[in-house]
DNA sequence: CAGGGCTGGTTCATTCATTGAACTTACTCC
DNA sequence: GGAGTAAGTTCAATGAATGAACCAGCCCTG
């Protein structure tokens, strides 16, 4: 009912329809019109933990090849990830994180905490670390110890108590290791 | 492919079939089986807000009955939300936002940032501040001048340059107003 | 240079979820 | 008794997700 202001920020993507939420006029609503689909914000989460490879999303997330396509196709045009060719291998793509992507890890950093204690039991399944400080990071993302927003690259993964140690995907594998947010993800060394 | 260990937490509600993430062993999949629905966030929104009944969100969401109908419900087996009725009008009832719904208020907080400096341009919708101060809330929901995260209660809300001024329907005419989060929001005196 | 494998998709039929409209039920007020 | 409100349910139609199968380009090997 309220005029939408539609994309005013660079991505005017026709959303399909049925998609969007055209009545709200709220920066949460455009957020989730491109962020709120199903897998998507799980395909932003294993990108920012340096997960770059169709292949690689692809058995991690054990999703539809098509839904999958169609998320990367729509991140990419949300400027949320950049497609381009690997530099390494001419005939294989990367998908990379942009700044825009990566501003988004607050928000997931907040789902994450709040999945974890309102549903997970005790035993957190990753922790996440200010590499500067060692300290654990908080439920926004912040460091206690040094009190700011941590940017993601200086923010360490480490497996948790609750994280299956024999893991069958080689992606969820290759994650046990500890390892920085972003650094990319390789599996070829098996 | 990874044992799931499903919903320790309280919450064991069948999730429909298609509905969850069953083989993502992380937090963030365990959140979003909850509130990743279509829907479910703005409908989170809106209870923190203030608005408690189902026809307040019925006119202010602009979605079907029936997915409202199933969301309230999805939230209150989840403890989100609590259903109970109107101590006043006894035909009425009210969906309260919990403990558990209000610590979504971050991540909530997070999301919206991102949007707005993401697709919103310039001029915010609503701006939010620490009562206590009067500062604006930084992205992760906490206070710059206080330096914590702010509790919801605490938090107050006023109409942003970029929100229209003349709303048609009543719940958005009565969230012009300054209000505070988590307080009640009342349509009747029209 | 034929064959096989890898990467990154597309196409398709089936199933599931969302939508919007119409209908229902219970309760109150006049 | 009739209208009105609150909070739904039901239904047919549409749209999206799923999983399996198919495809095309590139590279390596024999």
């Amino acid at each position: 009912m309220n005029e939408p202001a539609l994309g005013k920020g660079g991505y005017s993507g026709a959303m399909a329809l049925g998609k969007d939420y055209a009545t709200q006029e709220c920066s949460i609503a455009r957020a989730l019109e491109v962020v709120g689909e199903r897998w998507t914000l799980l395909v932003v989460r294993d990108a920012l933990y340096g997960v770059r490879r169709y292949n690689d999303f692809l058995v991690h997330l054990g999703i539809p090849r098509a839904v999958l396509a169609a998320r990367l196709q729509t991140l990419t045009e949300a400027g949320v990830l950049e497609k381009r060719p690997c530099a390494d291998a001419p005939r294989r793509h990367e998908y990379v994180v942009t700044e825009r992507g990566r501003a988004l890890w607050p928000a997931l950093r907040a789902l994450g905490a709040w999945g974890l204690d309102t549903f997970g039991g005790t035993a957190p399944l990753r922790l996440f670390r200010h590499v500067a400080c060692g300290t654990e990071l908080g439920a926004a993302g912040e460091c206690p110890a040094c009190g700011g927003l941590v940017p993601v690259e200086d923010v360490e993964m480490l497996p948790g108590p609750g994280l299956d140690p024999e893991p069958s995907d080689p992606v969820s594998r290759a994650l046990l290791a500890p390892r920085r947010l972003l650094q990319p993800l390789t599996t070829d060394p098996v």
